[in-house]
DNA sequence: ATGCGTTTGTGAACGTGTGCACAAAGATGG
DNA sequence: CCATCTTTGTGCACACGTTCACAAACGCAT
């Protein structure tokens, strides 16, 4: 199962995950200088605007390799464009986004899309009542048009905002059409290939986190006590054999496939 | 600047931040298990369905105690359970959501929210046309009103969904409230004082991680040769103290204050 | 009771990420 | 040309996260 020396996703060429995350951070607190006509910047200074450590925030910039000036800071043109060159942003991106609801919506007005070399090639949904309509001036087009538009635009990157019931379904689709990189707005799950990169985005996740950080902040730790029976089932012994063989069937042979949260991103 | 022994966040009583962002995971992959009344599920089923490692899924749950049985497997109720009592979704964490635009819709209606112990206490908007409407069967409230309804129904959450211009003040305004967990989707660096949690959710971030990796598989790395002449200015040595001063005020004295990309959360 | 097959829980090794602290490098002024 | 001041780039130590591999624990059949 081990493809690459290093992990599940080989840190390119040298420059380490943790490092390709922040570098958009440093491209957006750069660009709000270089809109300021601010020359130079010292580590220092860009790292309170990114809010990050100026120490890291050399280290990452090492990776890239020497770009500053000790005594004076960093260029700021010049890194702006070193960062976008790194990143890829200095090509063209089309994007398709499947599923346009609420938050499709969202997407497609995303300023942030054009403005860092993401064009969004086309708008898809399956509802024969969305197709047609338009959105932030694009036109909303039917899911059998997916694959030549994947083909022929040459789109790499596709975003699914669709209920998570037809998450794994769409993905599939894209992945066959020859799309490579998948923006995941469903709490699903997603099963791909090798060679798919996937990264998610969970609302529920994230709140998740901010009530059990919340629920410290209290102080009303979940005590480990005899209290707060379990609501259903006690931890009975009994036969469970039986059981246990009925579950691997259900379970999906083998990979995640039945994951039907009641949960929508788009209920609408 | 160090408070807490360990670092940043003080990984609560042991459990790891790291176990605390799967958490959210294991309890999907076992409501779904539930839903079908399976009983007990192994650490490799539920691994594969959570889409991780067993390894890791089950060295996670040791945090939590020893709430399996070896030979068996986990009793999915009473875990879910258990998962649910430490993220604290036993109890009911009303939400405002600021910045009612096509995203403040889209996580108003996202069904998430509900099924997960959290409450929509509120919907604010500043703008006079968007406030009186109604979204997901709750009225767009007054940005005026942000006060008395954080305190009057102890709101400890708040996401925002503003345009970036205005979500520092945002934040401000709700941490003065009372408010000490924020989801922030705007795409800039918020300052909170300590023992307010931020966490982030950015679109254009995650898009350009994918932009990287996509370029990667291309091919077309980015050489580090005399090719690409930088498109302004070149390393040009010269005076540059009196720039570097101007910088430093131009950069704001003690925190980020001026970071106002030009896209926007929220276009409409 | 005893043995067998299964699965948990965890010690230990390894890889990744972070932050300190400082030498090297450059700018500037005399 | 030299002294001084500023800021980068990085070696090092430590914290955190992941994975392996295996003993201990448990159910079950005989």
């Amino acid at each position: 199962m081990r493809r690459t020396p290093v992990g599940r996703q080989t840190r390119a060429r040298g420059i380490p995950e943790a490092t390709v995350a922040r570098l958009p951070l440093y491209l957006r607190a750069l660009t709000a200088l270089s809109e300021r006509s601010v020359p130079t910047v010292s580590s220092e200074e860009l790292a309170a605007a990114a809010g990050v450590n100026s120490a890291k925030l050399r280290k990452d910039f090492s990776y890239l390799g020497s770009y500053g000036t000790r005594g004076v800071g960093y260029d700021v043109e010049y890194l702006v464009y070193q960062i976008s060159r790194e990143l890829g942003l200095t090509q063209d991106w089309p994007v398709v986004i499947v599923g346009i609801g609420n938050l499709g919506h969202a997407l497609a007005n995303y300023g942030g899309f054009a403005s860092r070399g993401f064009r969004v090639a086309a708008l898809l949904d399956a509802d024969p009542n969305v197709v047609g309509s338009t959105a932030a001036g694009l036109p909303v087009r039917h899911m059998d048009e997916l694959e030549s538009i994947v083909a022929g635009q040459h789109v790499s990157i596709g975003v699914i905002t669709t209920p998570p019931g037809a998450a794994q379904q769409v993905c599939d689709r894209l992945v066959e059409a020859g799309v490579t990189s998948i923006l995941n707005f469903a709490p699903t799950v997603l099963n791909v290939p090798d060679g798919v990169d996937v990264r998610k985005v969970d609302l529920s996740i994230e709140l998740q986190i901010l009530a059990f950080h919340e629920q410290r902040k209290s102080g009303e730790e979940p005590e480990e006590g005899p209290i707060e029976e379990p609501p259903v089932r006690e931890r009975t012994p009994g036969p469970v054999r039986a059981a246990a063989a009925k579950l691997r069937r259900a379970a999906g042979g083998k990979d995640t496939k039945g994951d039907s949260d009641r949960q929508a991103v788009l209920p609408a």
